[in-house]
DNA sequence: AGGTCGACCTGGCAGC
DNA sequence: TGCTGCCAGGTCGACC
């Protein structure tokens, strides 16, 4: 799915267009991904104006009059397109009273929608790490987590337990930046390098956040138009193709089964 | 008990 | 053309 770049993108549009709309009625086109009874999730949130837009990790939380949330999970190829035409992958149709329409639109139907009184009810809120940009994910948090655990540190920068909102693009992207290979144990993290990871993390989810996200193949903001980082990536999905430092062919392997990217000359 | 691995789905693309 | 197999930005629960 969209990474928190992405998500955030999707996240200040919505913000921007549906901010003190009230909803007048929900249309659903599949139901898969609504994980809840039908008729509760349209009651919920029919008449309903939207106080506020916020986003945790890869989760938007939309804000009922009634305090109610309607939270969003796009997953892998969910989209909140603001006034968009349907087509075969939409599954729900947000319609507004002021006019306008939001689709929901998702090829995989891994996404998942639902109205709750309080995100705590789904279990993703009650694990999840802290924000990559809040205090609490500080120098001494991280150095703390990473001397736990020997796994691989890419595996650990993509536990949403560990931080929030990192994915399998900005993982690759931020061990690059930071020199460090993916496979290097967690625990084998020097203290110096610390700092360096953490201002790397910040630096590349700004930027990203800057250009709109990343648009490999189904990310789309909330106007339905790709994300422009693409052109700043500098390993992920670069098999073969030469390190921007050093020359050396970017690597592709296979980390907990997801593929990850790295230069083996520049990433120790 | 931490960590890995399918399952959940659809569709695009490479190779034959 | 059409088949098969592989791959895809995430998350959870089953299992080792």
């Amino acid at each position: 799915m969209p990474e928190l770049p992405e998500v955030e993108t999707i996240r200040r549009d919505l913000e921007r267009g549906l901010l003190r709309k009230t909803l007048e009625r929900v249309e659903i086109i599949d139901s898969t991904v609504i994980r809840q009874p039908i008729p509760s999730f349209t009651r919920a949130l029919r008449g309903q104006t939207i106080t506020a837009v916020d986003r945790r990790g890869k989760a938007l939380t939309l804000q009922l009059g009634s305090g109610a949330y309607l939270v969003v999970q796009v997953m892998m190829t969910g989209q909140m397109v603001l006034n968009g035409a349907p087509d075969a992958s939409t599954r729900g149709i947000f319609h507004f009273k002021e006019g306008g329409h939001v689709l929901y639109n998702d090829q995989r139907k891994f996404g998942q929608l639902r109205v709750v009184k309080d995100p705590s009810e789904i279990k993703y809120f009650r694990i999840l790490g802290p924000e990559p940009f809040a205090e609490a994910f500080s120098p001494a948090y991280i150095a703390a987590s990473l001397k736990k655990t020997t796994r691989p540190i890419k595996n650990v920068l993509m536990d949403h337990t560990f931080v929030a909102g990192i994915g399998n693009i900005y993982a690759s992207e931020i061990l690059f930046h930071s020199r460090i290979n993916p496979e290097r144990p967690a625990h084998r993290i020097k203290q110096v390098e610390i700092p360096a990871l953490l201002a790397h993390t910040h630096t590349i989810l700004q930027e990203a956040i800057e250009y709109r996200g990343s648009s490999m193949r189904n990310y789309r903001d909330g106007a339905g138009v790709k994300g422009t980082f693409n052109t700043r990536i500098k390993v992920y999905a670069r098999e073969g193709e030469a390190c921007a430092v050093c020359q050396t062919p970017i690597r592709r392997i296979v980390q907990a089964g997801r593929s990850t990217f790295y230069c083996r000359r520049c990433q120790r």
